[in-house]
DNA sequence: GTGAAAGCGCTAACAA
DNA sequence: TTGTTAGCGCTTTCAC
């Protein structure tokens, strides 16, 4: 393979000037620029990164933070429509992307300061955002760039992007209270992510400002194991058979849950309206298609690409966010609540 | 941040001693050993990777080249969970992973040969096999080892991992055919994908095999967008009522179909039964549940990247590639053919 | 068993 | 505008 010196040997110049000419040096006479561009055609000649990087102490690389998950976690597409979101702009903006993947917390933080120590990436994105997270500290303390994909707990020390699941499953819930309904089961996921304990807000602030009393026994945690899902749904409508609605915090959850009710003899929506979250790309070929919450995974994946970009590149002094928005997708999965209270049927 | 350098200075030996313990040199005294080790320690000194990579003249880092996509390609889960087996040997191999995404073809093919010569790459995983593949034919010139999940054109010139497809898409028909079904409609994806081809070809040699006569007009290419495969399922069966059966080559693609046949005003699998494949998550999660064939995704993955690694540190003198089984996983979506034949309702 | 020196391929002062 | 020189952080002969 070619190296610069070939390159300034076959051209008659020096290597310097042949760097001058592929990092777009302004001043270099354009007879120069064309006579090595020429041999660096002829000769077939292409840079090597591995070297620019080492002397630019600059790698061009972000480092991607995957969520260490069980098989059905990731069988979630969440991850690569982010990937997607997140490829275009890296691609757009001349970075790399390495992937970061483990199978455990203790691995994840051991990989992720590797790669950073070693300095293989400029910066990271943090696919999640959890409570007490050693890896956030950490990196703080290396002062490596890095954004994360969700709010952080330490919300104003950290650069991050998301939605406003608060105020997103807020109005979710008020839409199904504006349907009628009152008492609502909720189906959650771990807690230990906030996104879920963000949510699980937002459905408290929901019934508070619909004079809605909070009753937790209502709210189911679930592991992300679609049989449990489906198992803790039937048990809780089992135990609470006067619940007319199921609010699942992911498009996922809801899908076992739809099927734990269908098991106990009922249906969607006559019986129990059911929402998600996340607007899966399959929630609209389900029956009955699901009402759910869009909350534009691509644009989170490219909003934290740019900000991680500029971040690396400017350096700025505060910290900030930014909050990607969100739809609600109403398809055919609630009805009105057609309870004790009416009874009608349609 | 310290280097070698440093290191070598506050334990009073060379930095080529100090290298010599870092790659774990035979022939160095176990109390210098000990004595670097600590300064290592003391000071926080981490090798920097891309500084080895320029002097070893390798990267330990695999690209993997991910089909560019529309939206609702990247919607299944098959890339996330091939990531989680590549991941995990990688890990183990101490690998790096970097991820080369683009918009198309052509950015494609840029992307990835700009990533080889560039040197960033010591091999490729390319997670797709194409019909008359541009991309295979130049890195085939430029001698970068990689490996093909799936079967390229030229399968004896090239390294692949992949399930036998057309073995198992024989079996699948099988047992449909078993169920006494004659009339299997067919809802596949994009020709230029040889995995489709091959599925094809699976369920033409099951009718074959069991003197079926193949009717092209049973056979319906659709595009990968759900609300297309809903609206050609349906046109399908409206043209040929008589079909007991549907064999979607994706699960996904199995989702929309279902959704047209229940438009349809006809059920599954009462009326006509459905197979899928792919095994993905969800498919035990609709109604009815789908039959398919597990293709075991993660160990494609696995399997794939070592090889790869294998390739590029043996550099074995003859191609070869691995298969992957797969099982079928019967599960609601199929029934006996109940049409005119004897048509007994249970 | 250890050190000195050269060099991987590139960029960036500093000169000219 | 261009060339010379030094050096990024590491590994690897070649001596000793």
């Amino acid at each position: 393979m070619p190296t610069i010196k070939d390159v300034a040997k076959s051209a008659g110049v020096s290597p310097s000037t042949v760097s001058r000419v592929i990092n777009n040096h302004p001043r270099i006479s354009s007879e120069t620029r064309k006579k090595v561009k020429e041999s660096m055609k002829r000769i077939g000649y292409h840079p090597n990164i591995i070297a620019r990087s080492l002397v630019k102490q600059k790698t061009n690389t972000l480092g991607l933070v995957m969520p260490y998950s069980t098989e059905e976690a990731f069988a979630d597409p969440f991850y690569s429509e982010i990937l997607r979101g997140i490829g275009s702009v890296a691609q757009d903006k001349e970075y790399s992307l390495l992937l970061i993947t483990s199978n455990g917390e203790q691995e994840e933080l051991e990989v992720t300061l590797k790669a950073v120590r070693s300095k293989r990436v400029d910066g990271l994105l943090i696919l999640r955002a959890k409570s007490n997270d050693a890896l956030l500290k950490e990196l703080k303390e290396l002062e490596t760039p890095f954004v994360v994909v969700g709010r952080p707990e330490d919300e104003k020390n950290n650069f991050w992007v998301n939605n406003d699941n608060i105020e997103s499953t807020k109005n979710l819930i008020e839409y199904l209270i504006g349907l009628g309904h009152k008492r609502i089961g909720v189906i959650t996921g771990d807690s230990e992510y906030i996104v879920y304990k963000d949510r699980l807000e937002g459905y408290r602030r929901a019934l508070y400002h619909n004079g809605i009393e909070y009753n937790p026994n209502y709210v189911i945690q679930t592991t992300g194991h679609h049989g449990l899902t489906t198992r803790y749904t039937k048990e809780l409508l089992e135990s609470y058979p006067k619940l007319t609605a199921i609010f699942a915090v992911d498009d996922l959850i809801a899908y076992g849950a739809i099927l734990g009710i269908k098991e106990l003899g009922l249906k969607v929506p006559d019986d129990i309206s059911v929402v998600g979250f996340n607007n899966n790309p399959l929630s609209q070929l389900i029956t009955p298609a699901l009402t759910t919450v869009d909350i534009n995974i691509f644009e989170l994946g490219s909003t934290a690409t740019k900000s991680l970009i500029n971040i690396i590149s400017e350096d700025p002094k505060e910290y900030y966010h930014e909050i990607v928005k969100t739809n609600i997708i109403v398809r055919d999965s609630c009805g009105g609540d057609k309870g004790e209270v009416d009874g009608n049927g349609e």
